[in-house]
DNA sequence: CACGTTATGACAACACCGTTGACCTGGAAA
DNA sequence: TTTCCAGGTCAACGGTGTTGTCATAACGTG
């Protein structure tokens, strides 16, 4: 078998399935998209993604070598929907605030594919220009070099960290879903507050807030962060405390 | 069939496996958690458990529910294991400090299990005495309950996610980790300035930024918006949107 | 227009997977 | 000593990704 799979480019013989498709890679890629999004999480299988197309499911193996590989297709597809849509103002922290709710979002659209995708470091055209275009807007509202590779780094990994994250949760099959929520609702909204006091105390905020995605405070939380320490470098003082805390990285890898 | 599950502190009549071993709940956990890291998150099968034990694959079906069920008690364990080391000093951003990275530490020590894990709500024993755990140190700093939760449901995905993230770089094959590697030094640190003008300005800053992990920048970021918070609700000035008014706390649990 | 070539879709099979109903058996309780 | 049933075993079901083989329609060529 060896090399079944012939780049797009090259393809010269489009012949229809037995239901009347032409194949292609763009349809598989859509259709894969269509799949996940309307029938959830574990919609997406060879076997159903060749029904929906109306072919054996093996002719996929003549796109794609492996689910894989058509699963990075899809997420180069999604990074590119993102990116096409956003429309920089010229201000600094509403650009950035923008671009990470426009990304996670587009990646709860697709959770699956992002659970995949969202840990690699592609090295293809639109990751590039994400990484030009947020770097601009960083250097251009005054952050240093060093500063705005910092605010870069923890932005982009919190956004797809997060993106991961709540993808995670919607990936979930319906049951277990259901038994996160109702762990909150169920357990921690009962426990006594004799042995839990600070659970009992807290337990209907706790129970509405962990209901929703934490993205958007703790982005918000880095903002205000980077603002103030933008403020620092332009009217120079003692830095905060713990601004520059000595702590063991990954190291290289 | 309904109920073939029987509780772990309800078992009476422990009987031998044909091969001789005597399971618990814990030992198959363990089992689990050893044969994760040591084959990889695809390694974990009921069959190749079952195998691993010596024992019928169905048998553990006797004491969890389905697999997401022993997945559930994989994370508690995996959240025990860090909260058995963690000793608080009462210093809530020292010890947020603390327990944010020994969490990110231990989750990277296995990598595999983490990516599977650290998006569920187990609502087992070690969960909830986390839970109860940080909203004590952050109810005890002075934050009022509503600020708390937010506080701490940021901190928590924050935590959990990145390490998500970070283990799904250390969990990739060795191959595909050196590609990305490259992609940062081959790539990235070529482009021509004329075409990317930010990313050339900063390329090696940001080829030895993106080496390492992002969270000890990220928790520092949230910590000081969080203390920026603080010191709002304590010095009435204008408060920040959505701020409450402060609510003497506890002591941390 | 007819003719090979061959790209590409279809089929069938393989080895796994999680899960369950029925069975059997040995340990504990009485 | 007897009884009972918790708990281990077996076999089977329907699902999965993947591949070796075959058939045929679409193309380049004459």
């Amino acid at each position: 078998m060896s090399e079944r799979v012939v780049p797009e480019e090259g393809r010269r013989r489009r012949r229809p399935t037995k239901q009347g498709t032409v194949l292609s890679e763009r349809l598989i890629v859509d259709t894969a998209l269509r799949l996940i999004g309307e029938h959830g999480a574990g919609a997406l299988t060879v076997r159903r993604l060749g029904a929906s197309l109306g072919a054996d499911p093996s002719a996929l193996y003549r796109y794609f070598r492996d689910t894989d590989d058509l699963l990075l297709a899809v997420a180069d597809e999604l990074i590119g929907r993102t990116l096409r849509r956003f429309r920089p103002t010229g201000a600094w922290r509403a650009d950035l605030r923008t671009l990470g709710l426009m990304m996670h979002a587009d990646y709860q659209a697709h959770p699956q594919a992002a659970l995949l995708t969202c840990a690699r470091v592609t090295g293809r055209a639109y990751e590039i220009q994400a990484v030009e275009t947020i770097l601009g807007i960083l250097r251009g509202a005054g952050f240093p070099d060093a500063e705005a590779v910092r605010v870069y780094h923890v932005f982009v990994d919190q956004t797809l960290s997060f993106a991961a994250l709540d993808a995670a949760t919607l990936a979930l099959p319906a049951g277990a879903r259901e038994a996160e929520e109702g762990a909150w609702r169920g357990t921690y909204a009962r426990l006594p507050a004799q042995s839990h006091p600070h659970i009992a105390a807290t337990a209907p905020v706790l129970v509405a807030e962990m209901g929703r995605s934490g993205y958007p405070a703790a982005l918000e939380m880095v903002l205000a962060a980077a603002q103030a320490r933008l403020g620092a470098v332009r009217s120079p003082g003692p830095p905060p405390p713990g601004a520059r805390a000595a702590v063991p990285g990954r190291g290289p890898g």
